[in-house]
RNA sequence: GGCCUCAUCGUCUAACGGCUAGGACACCAGGUUUUCAUCCUGGCAAUCGGAGUUCGAUUCUCCGUGAGGUCACCA
């Protein structure tokens, strides 16, 4: 087999979401493990949609998401431009061919008549073809209207790497526009011309070009080419399952999880998943297991509902397995405001205890502000609780005293912490569930914490019996 | 309306035509000296419907049904 090319040629209209990724991902991933070369392509060709920081943010997505290209508008190689609004001399000449060969000719209607037409067959509930209003006659190509394919109606029958066996019959074929009066090519056109130019292997795209394939494959015909491996990946569905996931309907931007505190190896697995597996029972995959086991014959044909559940969990089963360095390089810039004046020793014992609880970094700032700030004084946290709820207001001053005098006289090393408030266990004959959910909540002021002791070893004494005074003061 | 694609727990999915349809997420319950989380144990939960082929169908065929796509000078 010749050399492994695939190219991502997203449309510079927007960022990126899952969808987009995931399409870009399977042929980085095809490229890796062939050892051939992954291009980035953008296909600008309709000026009126473009955005202009698109192109940079598309850039900054896959470069966040480690899907580095080989080949690519900022980085050169040796098919450049890879910009298509850059090549459109490129176009004409492959488009001269055409006219040449008399399988390309100028399109005499207006825009409107076109519509007349189209209106027609929609209302006797007919496919539109273009081609049923064919000229006898056409006039030479001037440019000043669009060059449409001059087709060969016929029967195909085609392998796609996802979808197997497809065929389709000649009512599929019409007469598409190959270049816009605006003398910008469509994609129907510039693709081929330029996966051809580029020595692309293998195309991906998603089911929306499916029906589309047989146009293709007639006019690949007409240009003497042989297709690429030909590839339709199924969508991917929005939250509501039924709709392709789509920036209309809220999907968000791939950099928008990055920004929030999820992995590129985690939302690389997740991305890889929906659609495809090893066939084992395995469930998180590095990039370099992806790299070795991904094949195309094993991703699936039918939508694959996004889930962020799915992708929580495996975030923090990633961030669990991290290292205590490595999550503090990960975290800094997610602390607290509060946090500013701390240094490096304390916040790694803060994220030595709310590690586990983390499912990305963007929570780390609620998870851990107790321990920078005193946080005012909740009496609801009181009122709420099931256990503490039934105590006298006397009662509960009583108890937390005693657990002040009892930790004045600790070390505050988390040993002699838990040994400490066993002992205040016996001495006052409560549960834990009271004496401990007392202090918990008389330290932290936050309906969830790590577990006393260390918390308590974290923010230190003086934090400590300062904060039990204040909710003192408070009974 | 024509053409195309798809269909297994709520979700992601596994199952040469052959064990009781498996795993994971989520959820629920119990356990780990309080909470949240982690971890462990257990539980709930699916082959869209109908024919056919077959000793045997989630798997193959056909017909329905449902969902999605497409029929642009958008990609």
């Amino acid at each position: 087999m010749t050399d492994v090319r695939t190219r991502f040629a997203p449309s510079p209209t927007g960022y990126l979401h899952v969808g987009g990724i995931r399409t870009a991902l399977f042929g980085w991933l095809l490229a890796r493990q062939a050892n051939g070369t992954f291009i980035l392509r953008l296909e600008d060709t309709d000026q009126q949609r473009e955005v202009k920081e698109a192109k940079d943010h598309i850039i900054r997505s896959l470069l966040a998401l480690g899907l580095d290209y080989d080949e690519g508008p900022d980085k050169g190689g040796p098919y450049a431009p890879y910009i298509q609004s850059e090549r459109l001399e490129i176009y004409k000449t492959w488009a001269n061919k055409l006219i040449a060969s008399g399988r390309a000719y100028a399109d005499p209607y207006t825009a409107e008549q076109v519509k007349t037409f189209r209106e027609e067959s929609a209302a006797n509930k007919l496919p539109f073809l273009y081609r049923n209003y064919r000229p006898d006659q056409t006039t030479p190509w001037d440019g000043s209207t669009p060059l449409r394919f001059k087709s060969d109606p016929k029967a195909y029958e085609w392998q796609d790497a996802v979808m197997g066996d497809m065929k389709s019959g000649p009512e599929t074929i019409d007469d598409f526009v190959l270049i816009k009066s605006d003398g910008f090519p469509t994609y129907n056109f510039a693709h081929i011309v330029d996966d051809s130019e580029m020595k692309i292997s293998h195309i991906l795209r998603g089911q929306e070009f499916l029906p589309s394939v047989p146009n293709y494959l007639n006019l690949y015909e007409a240009l003497g080419l042989q297709p690429p491996v030909l590839t339709t990946l199924p969508p991917v569905l929005g939250p509501d399952g039924k709709k392709k996931l789509s920036k209309r309907d809220g999907a968000r931007d791939v950099l928008d999880y990055i920004r929030s505190g999820y992995l590129a190896e985690a939302l690389i697995s997740f991305i890889a998943t929906l659609g495809w597996n090893d066939g084992s029972q395995q469930e998180i995959f590095t990039k370099s297991e992806l790299i070795q086991k991904f094949s195309l014959d094993r991703v699936g044909r039918s939508g694959a509902q996004f889930d962020e559940r799915r992708l929580n969990w495996i975030n923090g089963n990633l961030i669990r397995d991290m290292s205590l360095d490595e999550l503090y390089k990960a975290c800094l810039d997610y602390w607290p405001t509060e946090a500013d004046g701390y240094g490096e020793a304390y916040k790694r014992s803060v994220l030595t205890l709310v590690q586990e609880r983390l499912k990305y970094f963007g929570e780390l700032a609620e998870l851990s502000r107790f321990f920078f700030v005193d946080l005012p004084v909740n009496p609801d946290l009181i009122s709420h609780h099931k256990q503490l709820a039934k105590l006298t207001k006397p009662d509960l001053k009583d108890l937390l005293s005693q657990a002040r005098d009892a930790l004045q006289h600790s070390n505050f090393e988390t040993s002699d912490l838990t040994d400490c408030l066993n002992s205040l266990l016996a001495q006052t004959g409560q549960k834990p569930a009271v004496l401990f959910s007392l202090i918990r909540i008389a330290t932290t002021q936050s309906p969830a914490s790590p577990s006393l002791a260390e918390s308590l070893n974290v923010l230190g004494k003086e934090k400590v019996l300062k904060r039990i005074d204040q909710q003192l003061d408070c009974f």
